[in-house]
DNA sequence: CGAAGCGCTGAAAACGTTTGCAGATGGAGC
DNA sequence: GCTCCATCTGCAAACGTTTTCAGCGCTTCG
């Protein structure tokens, strides 16, 4: 029934054109439903084109119009859970506007910049980038302002562009809190690179700690500081780690949920119980912590990814009709809150000792 | 020093020409490095480009050659572990090989439609695409194999296209062989869907699970199979009603690790143990596996990654040079294994009872 | 010494759209 | 009947590459 099944061959807005009886410059008006075309013309021009099954093709279009009908995300390790959590949230939204989403994975500063310069500002190949945990330096940010790129940012504030954000410090300093009222007093810390390490958010998470350290008096100490890359890998070594200190710590602030899964696991093998001997507090609510009973920071993961895609599109909107206004950037912080599940526990009292 | 650091406005072949003192057909040849251009030349017009910091403008190039140095990957569901690994290995080979990613989620039949008409066949996005565990019906094969387009699969085989799989079928009865080695009898199954599915890996692996209850003389009751939608909730959701069962199974078998962890969850929000109780036998070896010490299917996920996207590029190749053999479809068939944790143990003789 | 071939270069025609501008048509107002 | 305007349409010039083809100057060979 109805038209033949097989979409055949790719047709141009020409042969439209010639089926249609009109000109080129009417096919593309009446396509994109432009004014000025009569509606009888309109319905003669769609007609034959579905009948060709024609599409306009996308490069030509792009180089005609300078614009891609693309966006581009920029994350650093596609395979962490909160990454491709955001990136599934926009890529929702933006194909429901149209977007085609080109990914980007940005491991090493190199990475970003070339990701800056070949894709967000010379290469042409996206009218939009999305940055996902990504922190600017100052060249980079004028790069990117002078080039007039439309830039939107999860996780860090850089405030040419819109973003949206957590407070990561003050949401470490309320995970660190719950575990100082409950006692403990030896907390380690999960996650914190030392040196130049590219990103913002983990830096933040560890300013929240030493702040909520210190309102109880305690000042940081470094050997209770571990890397963990932000992987369960890592999570459990960095926990291993920690447990072979002459005094372990009797409770542990882990900046992801994923490192947290390493460091529970780290401290069953020794033998040990959480949270009887060793509480633990993540930060994502990753869908597994209701699984692991995770006491852990939940922040609104789908939630950024759809408002930063959302933004993205109306600052590109604002930009192709010249409204000043909408183009102004706008940063939204998104609330945070603690929750308690099975890892975190009062302080018993007793201390471990190695050695 | 060197240099300004500004990386300033895009400019055109035809700066760089003028620059060069050439004419825009050399400066082409000379970037992209072709024969036929005297070393000399190539210097001059190299260095042009460099001081104009010139990027070709990939859509004008496109719109040239007919070729978009991009491609397109669909998946089902962009959250997924299994996904987000997938697609981050491809990613890492692609971009290596110069290529873009272009991702596109497939939620629905609908979808898959949408994505090859508008994207594989028709809309010039991407010169070929990678099918993450789609299944694609007789129309849409012939559609994709009269438009000459260049597809690889993972998951599923289609004769006519390169294929990265695992064999489904014998890994599920590999995993149900298990736990009837254990002594289970009752054994439920997780995962798969009723009705028509558009995914053939789950029905796969429900004719494992058939095949080897059927070995030792069992026939499936429909009874203790749920879908569980893949997802850690529809995983739990599925135990649960399992567990409500008069007689409920003495032993799961998953169709994916997510959903496990989930039944695992719901056999302990139960008040029962894991594998005391209720043995559990998953499917991926999700990175979680070895913190759940779950007993699953490995499959090796990166690898499939990178297998198919490299595959992509040598057919890429081929298609360019006009090479016949390159062209023809290769299928890879890799290995699953048992990795024995600590989700399964024997039967222990004692059934439960409801009601 | 002429022809042929080789290595290099440039002019110009694609590629398939969008869009500025001008022309055609027809109706309204005087 | 004429002008003016509004509405619709088409012509042609972009957009920035790639690629075909021809031409140029040299060498080589018969």
């Amino acid at each position: 029934m109805s038209s033949t099944r097989s979409i055949g061959q790719a047709s141009t807005i020409e042969e439209v054109a010639q089926l249609a009886k009109v000109s080129v410059a009417t096919v593309s008006r009446a396509l994109r439903n432009l004014p000025n075309v009569a509606e009888e013309t309109r319905k003669r021009v769609h007609l034959a084109a579905e009948q060709l099954n024609y599409r306009p093709d996308p490069n030509a279009s792009r180089l005609a119009t300078g614009r891609t009908q693309a966006i581009g995300m920029a994350v650093p390790m596609l395979g962490r859970w909160y990454f491709s959590a955001v990136v599934g949230a926009a890529h929702a939204v933006l194909v429901d506007e149209g977007y085609d989403l080109l990914l980007f994975g940005v491991a090493t500063p190199e990475d970003r910049g070339r990701f800056i310069t070949e894709w967000a500002v010379l290469g042409k190949r996206v009218d939009g980038v999305i940055l996902v945990d990504l922190k600017l330096d100052p060249n980079e940010l004028e790069d990117l302002a002078l080039a007039e790129a439309r830039v939107g940012t999860i996780g860090n504030m850089h405030s040419p562009f819109s973003s949206v954000t957590v407070d990561n410090r003050a949401a470490a300093a309320v995970a660190v809190r719950h575990l100082l009222n409950l006692g403990h007093r030896e907390i380690a810390l999960i996650g914190h690179q030392q040196g130049d390490w590219p990103f913002q958010v983990p830096n933040d998470r560890h300013d929240g700690y030493v702040d909520a350290l210190r309102e109880f008096g305690i000042t940081a100490r470094p050997e209770l500081q571990r890397a963990g890359g932000f992987e369960i890998e890592g999570g459990y070594d960095a926990m291993t780690d920690l447990l072979a200190l002459p005094k372990p710590p009797t409770a542990v602030f882990s900046m992801s949920d994923e490192m947290a899964f390493g460091a529970i696991k780290a401290i069953r093998d020794h033998g040990l119980r959480v949270p009887e001997d060793i509480s633990v507090v993540g930060f994502d609510d990753h869908e597994m912590a209701k699984v692991m009973d995770l006491t852990t920071i939940r922040q609104p993961v789908q939630e950024s990814g759809e408002l930063i895609a959302r933004q993205m599109i109306t600052t590109l909107k604002a930009a192709a009709t010249g409204d000043a206004v909408g183009l102004a950037p706008v940063h939204r912080q998104l609330r945070t809150h603690l929750v308690v599940r099975r890892t975190t526990a009062p302080f018993s009292g007793r201390r471990l000792r190695n050695g």
